[in-house]
RNA sequence: GGCGCUAUAGCCAAGUGGUAAGGCAAGGGUCUGCAACACCCUUAUUCCCCGGUUCAAAUCCGGGUGGCGCCU
């Protein structure tokens, strides 16, 4: 009733390789709208082919926002990315443009359009960086204990082997003097301040998008991602950015210790099971609605669907 | 043609008389400041086939079939 209130939202989510970036573009352009990628790793500048970034061509001319905006030897979290794709939306609601949300971290997108509050300050990397290394002294299951002790919920929840939620738990008691779980309800969107319509891409036969994934990598490895990532190897200190397929797995090329097919074989592999992880996410969020693309040749099709998807939504 | 070795899940395998380890792959799931991260769960009623011995066989015996190696 008063969605005609709320800032208009179109988000376009799935695998990777499942084609956003182009059914993306094509939307803004059909609504008169500007791109926000949700990336995690698109965000950092380099990594322009590791990172599958959308080139000029496809972005046709529309403006793409929240790519290659931070330095690849910076942290960065999702409160920072919240904080910042606010910004940009809010700017383009003032100029009566929509917003389309294009990309595949499902962690951005939810936190994003769900209003999770990251203000209150509840991180310390000084602290962090002592229950690291006292998890290094005490071992993984001394601090699962620790955990046990002082929120059992979240402990219950969370097995010692997740050395990362576990100390993340710890970390958030020990700055706010909240628990973990109940932090997490304190800072639970109550609404969305958007009237969103989701889009997911996805294929029907799980193979097709393998096939698209292996293929895509292929593709990268000709157009100079191995290049790509021997120069970032080379010249900087990477922080979250290390994390990103196609790098790691190269690693052991660069130090000669494996053979490059090796190593593509394994970036394709790592890609597959990302893209398990991603439709994992997503497939628990009943707003998205998908489209299958198995046997969609022609790519206005698709964006024939979303207009209907659109339509139908009812929130322009 | 003869001799030897071998056969366990999609793959790599452990098990040599007591009721099928483990790893990889695959599938499903969790996710609130590293998320392309991290973690959790599932997956052989059966061990190439046929017969025998035994209370009990993937394990021992005989035969067959496939693979590998050597000899002629």
């Amino acid at each position: 009733m008063n969605n005609s209130k709320k800032q208009p939202l179109i988000a376009v989510v799935g695998p990777t390789a499942s084609g956003k970036t182009a059914v993306g573009a094509a939307l803004a352009k059909l609504y008169g709208g500007e791109v926000i990628s949700a990336d995690s790793m698109q965000i950092y500048s380099g990594f322009d082919i590791t990172s599958a970034k959308p080139t000029a061509e496809e972005m046709g001319g529309i403006p793409h926002h929240m790519l290659s905006i931070v330095p690849m030897n910076t942290d960065f979290s999702v409160a920072d990315y919240c904080r910042l794709a606010r910004e940009k939306i809010n700017r383009i609601a003032e100029h009566n443009r929509i917003p389309v949300i294009v990309g595949g971290t499902g962690l951005y997108i939810n936190s994003l359009i769900d209003n999770i509050n990251f203000d209150s300050t509840s991180s310390d990397s000084a602290i962090r960086e002592r229950l690291i290394t006292e998890l290094n002294a005490y071992g993984k299951e001394a601090m699962h204990k620790r955990l046990m002790e002082t929120d059992p919920e979240t402990a219950v929840m969370v097995s010692p082997n997740n050395t990362v939620r576990v100390i993340r738990a710890i970390e958030v008691f020990e700055v706010t003097g909240i628990k973990f779980s109940d932090y997490r309800v304190l800072n639970k969107g109550t609404h969305t301040d958007y009237s969103l319509c989701m889009i997911g891409l996805d294929y029907k036969d799980r193979q097709d998008l393998y096939d698209r994934i292996n293929r895509r990598v292929d593709i990268m490895s000709e157009n100079g991602m191995v290049d790509e990532c021997r120069l970032i190897f080379e010249n900087e200190q990477l922080k979250t950015a290390c994390q990103a397929i196609g790098y790691k797995e190269l690693l052991p090329y660069f130090r000669n210790e494996a053979e490059l097919s090796v190593c593509i074989d394994r970036i394709k592999q790592n890609t597959r099971r990302y893209a398990k992880r991603q439709l994992t996410w997503f497939r628990r969020d009943d707003r998205i609605n998908w489209i299958y693309l198995d046997n969609v040749i022609i790519f206005n099709k698709i964006i024939d669907y979303c207009e209907k998807i659109v339509a139908k939504s009812k929130i322009i």
